[in-house]
RNA sequence: GGCCCGGUCGUCUAGCGGUUCAGGACGCCGCCCUCUCAAGGCGGAGGUCGCCGGUUCGAAUCCGGUCCGGGCUACCA
């Protein structure tokens, strides 16, 4: 019912995305609008889309999760070139087994005096920030106590066995930090603001924006597109980038996708997830063109994009940067267009599920396929979804006995 | 508090100083088609481009300010 893009050597190897998802919950419609774009990016580039599970949070992190994120993306056609299942050069792809490269990264860091280690404890820390949060300033950021130690008192107490982390020494004469955003265009951070940020835990395991930018520079990714949260943590990744000596990619930041009550999209605003979508019966192909829509534009006039047009069209410069609202009347019609489209062939298969429930035999479909196709143009023009079925298209498996609705026997019948 | 970003019909958007620049789509309303409901066709109502100044012969488009909304400011991602 879905089909992919044949997978087809990239033709231009510059061009490297990735969709880093960290499997904490459902493929949520947020991020596969983010797939859908890098996705969408590199097909038109001949570019090589990278999957790469962001699995540090052992907290949250499972991998049933990461088999929903895999499932759903499959279900959206979205095929990856490189990544789990598949492979690739620049693996492994899932952070937990990248723990060697970190390692090596705060070595080099180590080696070059980029990083500094840190004893506060988590406790010191947050009394501080609190008692700065109540004076006139407010809190401006680790207070870099640590910062000046000599090497070799920092030495005597990490040799002591005393807890600490690893901070990035932010250079004292950075001028600002600027970068030119795909998407927001020049966008530039005052240095003097930045934190010594925090790169390796007191447990040794790397802190997001670490583990991010040292799989970015090992994969080899040439831009990075990610959601808009992303914005105020690029400058900090950019200090890291410099101290590694790394080239800095491309970013590209995208709006977020807020609820009909112009709120960030979330679980009390019903579906929010892939999979709800599948299972409400909306197609994939239709699910897609929306998402391309909320936030990209092919010429501002065409709102019916196959799968072949946006990948040979998508492009970074005609993405808003204004937030959207997810309209869900809209994706029905979209889907009812599908619907209207995709021929009875491949309706039947793609409604099987919703036959059995309004009462059909799978047997039956499979042994007189062309008796189903014929239900096609009764449905076809009155169906959005693929869950209304049932309630349309029942009474075909009732038997004997039919039941008339009340309501329309007084209005036509009775007549 | 500090830093950063955004603001065009109800919603998704086009527009990137001047030939309908306020266009397209969803939704909504009306008409046509029609044994119902849809689908389809035609037409209509919806935006003084957040607000205030400025630049200019001319601004939704450039500049400043302001308001509102959002993000970051964690040993979360």
């Amino acid at each position: 019912m879905t089909q992919t893009t044949p997978a087809t050597p990239a033709q231009n190897p510059a061009i490297r995305v990735r969709f880093a998802p960290s499997p904490t919950g459902q493929l949520h419609i947020g991020g596969a609008r983010t797939a859908i774009y890098n996705w969408a990016f590199a097909r038109a580039q001949g570019g090589t889309f990278i999957l790469r599970i962001e699995d540090t949070d052992p907290e949250r992190s499972t991998e049933e999760n990461t088999q929903v994120i895999l499932r759903a993306l499959q279900w959206l056609g979205l095929d990856w070139d490189e990544g789990p299942s598949v492979g690739g050069s620049a693996g492994p792809y899932s952070q937990t087994q990248r723990q060697d490269s970190y390692a090596a990264a705060l070595e080099q860091l180590r080696a070059a005096g980029a990083v500094y280690p840190c004893f506060c404890t988590k406790e010191a820390l947050d009394a501080k920030r609190a008692a700065a949060e109540e004076h006139d300033g407010g809190y401006a950021g680790y207070d870099r106590t640590c910062r000046d130690l000599s090497p070799e008192e920092a030495r005597a107490r990490i040799e002591a066995g005393q807890a600490h982390v690893w901070r990035l020494r932010v250079p004292n004469d950075h001028g600002a930090i600027a970068f030119d955003d795909a998407v927001y265009g020049p966008i530039s951070f005052p240095a003097n603001v930045m934190d010594d940020m925090i790169l390796v835990r007191s447990d040794g395991s790397p802190t997001y924006n670490f583990a991010v930018v040292c799989d970015d520079i090992n994969m080899r990714i040439s831009h990075v597109i990610r959601g808009d949260d992303h914005l105020s943590n690029t400058p900090r990744q950019i200090l890291i980038y410099e101290a590694l000596g790394a080239p800095v990619p491309t970013f590209a930041h995208l709006s977020m996708i807020l609820g009909p009550d112009n709120k960030k999209l979330s679980k009390r605003h019903g579906a929010t997830s892939v999979e709800e979508y599948r299972d409400r019966g909306y197609l994939s192909d239709a699910l897609v063109n929306f998402l391309a829509l909320l936030g990209w534009s092919l010429d501002g006039e065409t709102t019916i994009i196959d799968r072949a047009t946006l990948t040979e069209n998508f492009s970074l410069d005609r993405v808003t940067k204004k937030d959207a609202v997810f309209d869900e009347t809209k994706l029905d019609w979209m889907c009812g267009v599908y619907i209207r489209e995709m021929g009875a062939a491949a309706w039947v298969r793609a409604a099987t599920p919703w036959l059995l429930t309004a009462g059909a035999q799978a047997a039956d479909i499979a042994a007189q396929p062309a008796r189903y196709e014929a239900l096609y143009p009764l449905v076809a023009e009155r169906l959005t979804r693929f869950d209304e079925i049932p309630e349309k298209l029942g009474y075909m498996f009732w038997g004997a006995t039919v039941q008339l609705d009340e309501a329309s026997v007084n209005k036509i019948l009775k007549k």
